[in-house]
Order: structure tokens, then sequence, then C-alpha cells
DNA sequence: GTCGATGCAAACGCTTTGCATAGTG
DNA sequence: CACTATGCAAAGCGTTTGCATCGAC
């Protein structure tokens, strides 16, 4: 098993839930996957790797899991469905995404982040995360 | 008519298309309503307004326009359906939005924007818009 | 053995679309 | 008069849920 494994593992534990072979499924295959990806992206890998038939059920059951744990946030805002990367390996960052073409930059900014801390702090607010997308033209496509 | 009504005349006349009176219901709903609304609502208050029945495609039809046209932006990503609020009056800013009890509250930082500016410049990017959230807990659900 | 987790299929909520008709420019 | 816009109802799409069964702890 995995650190990330162990951790989603120890995730469950804390929240009295049980560890299953569909869940396994599911992270490992979140941890597959290319950088972006989404709910049916999951579906489709886990049924690869696993034996089980993983129906979407779980999959959208578990992904929020998996969210809450720590191990993937939610991304690209700028689709009406859910959009996830896997947390581990990288900084925090933030992306811009072209219009056109679809391209997605990564992008991290010290500023940009002071910034936002100090504007929950203003408002007295307890900030859990900051959802921020640069939207436009990327260089090919301006 | 106002001149809000106007731009989105004229925006409309630029690309072409016909301003009817559905159309100008929509818009007018959307300027009458509170500060942040969805579809639903401007379907609902465009149907108080004018004599005709407006239907819920015709909405759906035209909030994009409306949108393209600059009087209105997309706001609040939390949720997964479509948020709006009109950019009249208002200076750009942008949103808290507290987990717990869904409060909103709006700030401006210059620091903020100026990073994103940046941002966009150094990756060759051409913005267009920027979305930004800080999701957490206000001062009373902290 | 208990109580949470699963698969399935149906339901959901918001949004989009095909079509025949109406109405703007 | 041409061509776009409309209403209606049905379809679309990602996601959620009820239910009977299964299986982790």
């Amino acid at each position: 098993m995995t650190d990330t494994e162990r951790k989603f593992c120890d995730f469950l534990k804390s929240k009295g839930l049980k560890l299953t072979p569909e869940r396994k499924a599911v992270v490992e295959a979140c941890l597959k996957l290319p950088k972006h990806f989404e709910a049916e992206d999951v579906y489709l890998k886990s049924r690869e790797s696993s034996k089980r038939r993983i129906s979407r059920a779980t999959v959208y059951r578990t992904l929020p899991l998996v969210v809450e744990s720590g191990l993937l946030r939610e991304v690209v805002f700028t689709e009406k469905h859910t959009h996830y990367e896997a947390t581990s390996n990288y900084r925090h960052h933030e992306h811009l995404v072209c219009i056109k073409c679809g391209k997605v930059i990564e992008f991290t900014n010290r500023r940009l982040e002071d910034a936002l801390e100090q504007v929950a702090r203003d408002c007295q607010f307890k900030g859990k995360e900051h959802k921020v997308e640069i939207v436009g033209y990327c260089r090919k496509c301006r």
C-alpha cells in the first residue's frame, strides 16, 4: 500500500468508514489518471484495474471522500461538471484555461496566495480553500 | 429605455440579432433581481413583468447573450448550477462564500487583481476574465 | 452479527434541443 | 419576405437516491 493509499485508509478509519476493494480501486484510478480528470474517467479506469464491476454510483459516492481526505481537489470551474486533480506531488497552484483550445496551464504566485489569505483575515473568514481560475486565450489562440 | 437596455440593444445589433419583447423582459428581470440570482429567478421575474408568457427556453437562450453583452457575469462557483450578478453599478469584486450558512461577502483587493494580471502576462495569456472565490466559514459559523 | 457499502435502475435538477409557429428588421 | 426567435415538450447529461443484497470490521 502506498503512502497515498494509507492516507486515505487512515481518513476512512478516522471517520468510522470501511475500506472496501471498490474504494481502493477508485483511489488507485485517481492516481493513475492524467493530471486533470472527471468522474467518468475514474469510473472507466477503476473498472480496468479491478476485477469487481464498480458502479458509477460507487464512484460518485467515493470521490467526495477522496476530496475530503485531501488526496484530490476539484479544479477547472469553466465546465459545468466536476473536474479533479490529485494533490500528491504537486505544490499548490492555480490554473489558466484557454477558452478556444481548452489548454490548461498551471501557475503559482506568492502575491496572489498572500492576497487571498489577507482577504480572508480581513473579513474574519476561516478560509478552507479558494477557487482561482484565469479564463482567456493562450499564446497560440490569442 | 435605460442605458443598460441600450447597451444590450447595441450588442444585439452588433451581432445581427433581434430585439424582441422577450429578450427585453429577460434583461429587465435581471436588473430588478437581488444581487445574486439564477436562471429560474429570471424566468419567474420576467413572467411577472411581461404580458407574454416567456418560456424557460428563452431565458436559457438569452442569459448567455446578456453575459456576453457585459451586463451580467457568472458568479459563485460553489454550487453546481449557474449564478449571475448584474455588473452595472458595481465595481469589480470577488466573493467569499460561507459553506455553512451560505452567506456571500464581496471584496475588492488591488494586490489580488494585480497579481492575476501579472500571471496572465507572464503566461502570454490574453485574460478575458477570472473566477475567484474564497470558500470557508464566516465570522458567525467559524 | 451489525451496520455501512454496493450495484442497479430509476429519479433528479438544470439545461439544451427539435420542431412547428410567430414576429423582427 | 427572409430568417431569426419563440413556446412547448421531450431529451440530455452529470449526478444522486431507494432498495435489496453484500461484506468489512
